[in-house]
DNA sequence: ATAGAATGAATGAACGACCATTCACATATA
DNA sequence: TATATGTGAATGGTCGTTCATTCATTCTAT
């Protein structure tokens, strides 16, 4: 790890927890351990610390989910499976963080390089939504839009970072197997559990938490 | 209106435009129609405007549903969609805003200021929470984890400040719409129309947007 | 192999800009 | 007159950034 990635990670570290305006240099410099005026060594300026930030975890959200949006493997709900674990597991991954990845700091940017993340951003969407549409036309899932839908789904993984804990009660396993479940359900589609038919059977059936 | 409120709406709209740190006094100041200094006539400090900022808002969302807690009207179904409905109206009632309202600048309070904002988003949760357990309990939904349904749900609802535009394509109560029927879908619960029973009679049946 | 040049990494001090807040004073209003 | 509202200037602090300089390491030419 170089010495500029170390000067990343902490940066990141402390946007996420106090936002980039709250952040100073000297902030960065203390957790890193060096003056402020060293980091110009490694970066432009602060905006450049952010979109180094921003571009490196996009790219982290994205790399696992890409291959789905033109040569995918499996089900559709398969694949919505893929897509909300990894993004869930990368979401929760960092500690003692707050703020919103997808949200945070965009403002910030310069337009070019603003453009740039939201170019990755607009690509997690278009393969979300390809997922969905796959699974309105195989019948996976009921036909609705698939753009909202998507976003609805991603609203609730982005936003677990705010009040996710796995200290005590949950695992990130057992939230993403929630969060499947709600979003496959939502979409109108059948768990793969109760294929079998009767409706009513559903109700009153399963128990994620108690079971 | 008296001028403090009218302060305190230019601020808020600025809080929610800018987040709390990139807005200066002199931007509120210009925003209102006068000196930075004339702000302090009316507020302790820049934290005082922030935290009357945000009790207005969360009483605002609280208020219409304040009922569903003890003395609830209607099926579960129905308490849902007045919490979502309503709760949807205002998050996007103000125009030309980004941030989350849910989230913004709670680290920017001090400590007992906080308490009394958190103590609101509680007493939300709580409603929601409520409201769900009532379904659960009476068959509407499946049983299920009311904590993180709850939050599941809010987490669509408030992120949609951060993308909606109602200039072209959907309006406001067809988000509504397709939000709620999402929530009652991915609660396990069956939808009024298609109470009459068979499933793949569901699959391909309904289109929200373009029916 | 070694002197000397180039480069990478870090420091401390200083700058200019901006910001929240204060205060003495002015104007308006009742 | 008394109170509410508004102004302009000043203050102290913080922040991002620059810069001259230092120290250590690496590269290069002899």
């Amino acid at each position: 790890m170089t010495k500029k990635e170390r000067m990343l990670s902490v940066a990141r570290k402390l946007f996420w927890k106090k936002g980039f305006e709250s952040t100073t240099m000297i902030d960065i410099a203390r957790a890193y351990g060096c003056k402020p005026g060293n980091i110009y060594n490694f970066f432009k300026d602060k905006e450049d610390i952010l979109f180094q930030a921003l571009l490196e975890e996009m790219e982290q959200i994205i790399d696992p989910i890409k291959h789905l949006e033109e040569t995918p493997n499996g089900s559709p709900i398969d694949q919505l499976r893929t897509i909300i674990m990894s993004h869930l597991q990368l979401t929760l991954s960092h500690r003692r963080t707050a703020k919103l990845l997808f949200d945070i700091g965009l403002d910030n940017l310069s337009p070019s390089k603003r453009k740039e993340i939201i170019a990755l951003r607009d690509m997690y969407d278009r393969i979300l939504r390809k997922v969905i549409q796959r699974g309105t036309q195989d019948g996976s899932f009921d036909k609705l839009d698939e753009r909202i839908a998507s976003i609805m789904i991603s609203s609730m993984v982005v936003r677990t970072r705010m009040w996710f804990h796995n200290k005590k009660g949950m695992s990130i396993e057992e939230l993403a197997e929630f969060i499947i479940e709600f979003a496959i359900r939502g979409l109108g589609g059948n768990l793969p559990n109760d294929l079998t038919g009767d409706p009513k059977e559903r109700q009153g059936g399963r128990n994620f938490v108690d079971p």
